[in-house]
DNA sequence: CGACTTGTTGATGTACATCAAGGTACGTGG
DNA sequence: CCACGTACCTTGATGTACATCAACAAGTCG
C-alpha cells in the first residue's frame, strides 16, 4: 500500500477480539465507523520494533495478534520495560495524543496491528462518544497497570515482583486467549523479565530459581506453567514469612 | 450542603487555572456546561485524604487549589506515593472510569477540590467532544509522567532519582503558579520523598545530602532553592561520572 | 503579667552492622 | 551464538539506634 500499511487480513466485523469477554458489543453505526477508521494493518515481526523513543507517528494502534512490549532507553543503553501489550490493548496514545513518542514497543512474536490515522480521531470523538468512552478508559486502566508497577518497583522484593509480573503476565494472557488450563506460552526472556523489575540479568536469575523451589510455578523453554495460583499470588502479595512455607526458598 | 459538598467559592468563569499557559480556551457553552456540572467544591485540610483505595467516589476531582499526592498502601504498612498532583490534574480518573479506586489520594496544604458526579461524565462526551478530547488528554498526558517514574525507580541510581524527582517537581510547580525564580515551598517532608523513590529514609537523607553538595540547589525549612538547572537536569540524566564533575558528592 | 524552664513531638542528621543486589567471569546446552 | 545457570567478590541500600534542632504546650517562678 501506498502509506506503508498491509492491507487487511481481517475486517472488523470478524474482528477476532469482539468476542472477548471485556468487550463490550458495537452498534452497528459503530462498527461501521471503526471499520472505514481503520487504515490498514501493520505486520511486524518479532524483534521489530513499531514506532522509535523521539519520533512521531502518524496512527495509533491496536494490537490484533501477538506480544509486544513498551519500553524507554536511557543514553547509557539501559532499557526499562514500561509493560507488555496484549491483543486488544491500545499502542500510541500515551505520548500525549498528538506529540512525540516518549517510548517504544518492540513485537515479541509476529505480530499485526491495526493502524488507524491520528488525525481522524477528533473524528471518532465528535461523532462516537460512547468510542471516546471507550479510549478514555483504556488509558486509565493501563494506567492502574502503571501504578500497580510502581508500586512493585517501589516497595516488593526481587521475589514478589517477580511473582507479581509472572501471575500478571500469566492472568493477561489468559483474558485475551493466549493461555488456558494453568499453561501459556511466554515469548520472551530472562532479559526482559530483568529490564521489566528493574534488576539485573543475573539476579533474575538467581531469584527465579528460588522462585520455581517455592513449586508455585514452572517456566522453562518459553513455556510457563502456573501449579499454584493462590500460592503464587501469596508469594507476590503478602509480607508472610516465606521461608517458613517454602523452606526451600 | 447536603450532598457533603462544600458550594462553591469560584465560579467557572473567573477560574484561575483558566489563564493558566497549558489550557486551551473553553469556548462559551463549554464554559457553560462545565460550570453546570461542577457540582460543588471539597474543602480538605492538610494531612487528610480525599478517597481511599478499595472505596468508591462518586465524583471525580480536579485540583484547584493546593498540593497532593496519590499513593497505594500495603498490607505491610507500606505506602508508595504515585504522583504529586497540582492544579489543574484530574483526580480519580486512575482508578478506570467506574470501579473502585486503587489508591488514595492526600492532601498537603489545604486544598480546594472541584467535584464533578461521576453519573454525568457520560453527558460531557455525548455533549462536548472537545472536552472529552481533553479528559483524554490528560489521562495520557498522566501515563506519560507515570512511564517516566517508571524509569526512574527501574534504572536509576539513587541520586539520579532524586535530582529528577526534585527537579520535575519543581518544573511542574513553576507550571502552576506555585513557584517562581527558583524558589518553591515544598510541602512535604523527606519522608515523602522516600516513599516515592522507594527508598528508605536514612538513605533519603544521605542521598540528599550528597545532592546539595552539587551546590545544583537547596532544600530546607521547606523552602526550595533551584541554583543550576542545568546542572540539576544533567545529575538527573547523565550517566557521567559526577565525582569528576561535583568532587564533593 | 511576662520570662524562663521543662517536656514533647516531628523532622532531620549520622554511625554503625547487615543484607540484598550488582558485576564479572565462566560454566552448560541447544 | 544465545539463553540460561552458578560462583565470587563488591557495592549500594537497609535497619536500628541515637543525636540534634525547632516548634509548641504546660507549668513555674520572679
Amino acid at each position: 500500500m501506498a502509506n506503508g500499511l498491509h492491507p487487511r487480513t481481517v475486517p472488523c466485523e470478524q474482528c477476532p477480539l469482539r468476542t472477548m469477554a471485556n468487550f463490550r458489543p458495537f452498534t452497528a453505526e459503530e462498527l461501521q465507523f471503526v471499520s472505514e477508521f481503520k487504515a490498514g494493518e501493520t505486520h511486524i515481526k518479532a524483534g521489530e520494533t513499531v514506532f522509535q523513543q523521539g519520533s512521531r507517528s502518524d496512527y495509533l494502534f491496536t494490537l490484533l495478534r501477538g506480544w509486544m512490549f513498551r519500553y524507554k532507553t536511557l543514553p547509557d543503553g539501559g532499557r526499562q520495560i514500561l509493560n507488555f501489550v496484549f491483543p486488544g490493548d491500545f499502542l500510541g496514545l500515551q505520548g500525549s495524543i498528538l506529540d512525540e513518542m516518549q517510548h517504544s514497543a518492540e513485537a515479541l512474536t509476529n505480530v499485526v496491528l491495526c493502524a488507524f490515522p491520528r488525525d481522524r480521531l477528533w473524528d471518532l470523538y465528535a461523532r462516537f462518544p460512547g468510542l471516546a468512552f471507550d479510549v478514555t478508559w483504556l488509558a486509565s486502566h493501563s494506567e492502574q497497570v502503571l501504578d500497580e508497577n510502581l508500586l512493585s518497583l517501589g516497595r516488593r522484593t526481587s521475589l514478589q515482583r517477580l511473582a507479581y509480573l509472572l501471575l500478571h503476565l500469566y492472568l493477561r494472557a489468559e483474558e485475551t486467549g493466549l493461555a488456558r488450563d494453568g499453561k501459556a506460552i511466554f515469548p520472551f526472556t530472562q532479559q526482559h523479565v530483568a529490564d521489566t523489575l528493574g534488576m539485573s540479568l543475573v539476579h533474575t536469575n538467581k531469584t527465579l530459581r528460588r522462585l520455581a523451589m517455592s513449586g508455585t510455578m514452572r517456566w522453562r523453554d518459553r513455556t510457563f506453567d502456573l501449579i499454584d495460583r493462590d500460592g503464587l499470588a501469596a508469594l507476590a502479595l503478602h509480607e508472610t514469612n516465606h521461608r517458613q512455607k517454602y523452606p526451600l526458598i
